[in-house]
DNA sequence: GGGGCCT
DNA sequence: AGGCCCCAACGCCAC
DNA sequence: GTGGCG
């Protein structure tokens, strides 16, 4: 993520500058210097078009986001510059915009659509988020299995291998959420009820993925060098302390402007990461609504139900709706 | 994209 | 005034 | 302890 190829600079017109006024009262105004940038010369979505589809889809993605540790990747000059990671406040923050410690960082909170807009107007163009939320980010209250192909496994082989993981859930009687990458992979995520340190929550999800590789070894891989691995790499460290993974409808710095999308398990063969980008997705919202949005109802699990070896015996209450977790 | 720091 | 630097780290894993 | 990994 470093590649310094210069970015189209010419005579390009950046337009003029423009203030979004994300609040009727005029206390959240974000100037957008260069509001025509092209971030995705492909696709000629810019910097406004970018900001534009934040807003969008604030208010799903807001709630995602509440008291939870963040980060960004950063590229002023669009997905053709450089980029950086961001984790501690943006020099120069708006005083509006809150930020609290986890670890020796003192992460930036997104709270508010105000701060999407900013992020923006600084060249955020991915959102990551903590699998744990304040005040106790250490004791996750979602899990992820994460299917990452290995070229020459592709989509397909995900769309199996996510096949595959919806079918051991449904013996364990647990309720996966999968979302696109938004790249070339697979997340489902878990609802859990934090009363395991992430370690604990990796150490499940290891279990798990140990029997899938089991039953397909030809289809997925737990091998942890690139060089030596076949197929969809299940990888559960993915939930161990201190990760952060690109949030539910954050865009990705790819060609096409594809957004990490949550799907229904009946999507998952009929549809493929590209089919969700900035100019598809608002529309979907609208059409569907969020389909991982029930994850904020459902209760959260112990995470070593999702462990065959303490989760093979007999009683083995399916998960039930309600008492939610009011995030 | 922009603040800090150096020249 | 202009130019360069900086924007993240850390836990886990196999060796 | 080191280097690869995400
Ligand atoms: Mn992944
Ligand atoms: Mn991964």
């Amino acid at each position: 993520m470093n590649a310094a190829t210069p970015p189209q600079r010419p005579p390009a017109d950046y337009g003029d500058p423009v203030v979004l006024r994300t609040d009727p009262a005029g206390a959240r105004d974000v100037p957008l210097k260069h509001p025509r940038k092209l971030l995705f010369p492909g696709e000629g979505i810019a910097r406004a078009d970018l900001a534009a589809y934040y807003l969008e889809v604030a208010p799903v993605l807001l709630p995602y986001l509440h008291e939870r540790p963040c980060s960004f990747t950063r590229w002023p000059d669009g997905i053709a510059g450089r980029s950086f990671f961001q984790k501690n406040p943006i020099a120069g923050l708006p005083p509006w915009v809150p930020t609290r410690p986890f670890g020796n960082v003192n992460h930036m909170r997104v709270e508010e659509p105000a701060t999407l807009a900013y992020l923006v107007a600084a060249g955020v163009i991915e959102v990551h988020m903590a699998l744990g939320t304040w005040p106790d980010p250490g004791h996750p209250d979602i899990a992820v299995i994460d299917l990452d192909p290995t070229p020459p496994a592709g989509w397909d082989a995900v769309q199996r291998t996510g096949r595959m993981v919806k079918r051991a859930l449904d013996v364990l009687g647990v309720e996966g959420f999968p979302k696109t990458s938004g790249a070339t992979g697979l997340h489902v995520f878990i609802a859990l009820d934090r009363s395991l340190p992430a370690g604990g929550v990796r150490d499940a999800v290891r279990n798990l993925m140990r029997t899938l590789q089991r039953v397909a070894p030809a289809e997925v891989t737990l091998e942890y060098r690139v060089s030596r691995r076949r197929g969809v790499f299940l990888d559960y460290g993915q939930n161990a302390r201190g990760r952060t993974m690109a949030a539910p409808y954050s865009v990705r710095p790819r060609p096409g402007a594809p957004v990490s999308t949550p799907i229904t398990w009946d999507e998952l063969a009929h549809v493929t990461p590209a089919d969700f980008t900035v100019r598809t997705v608002p529309a979907r919202l609208g059409r569907l609504g969020d389909p991982m949005a029930e994850i904020f109802r459902v209760r959260g699990i112990r995470a070593t139900r999702l462990d065959p070896a303490t989760t093979k015996k007999p009683d083995m209450p399916a998960q039930t709706s309600g008492g939610g977790r009011g995030i």
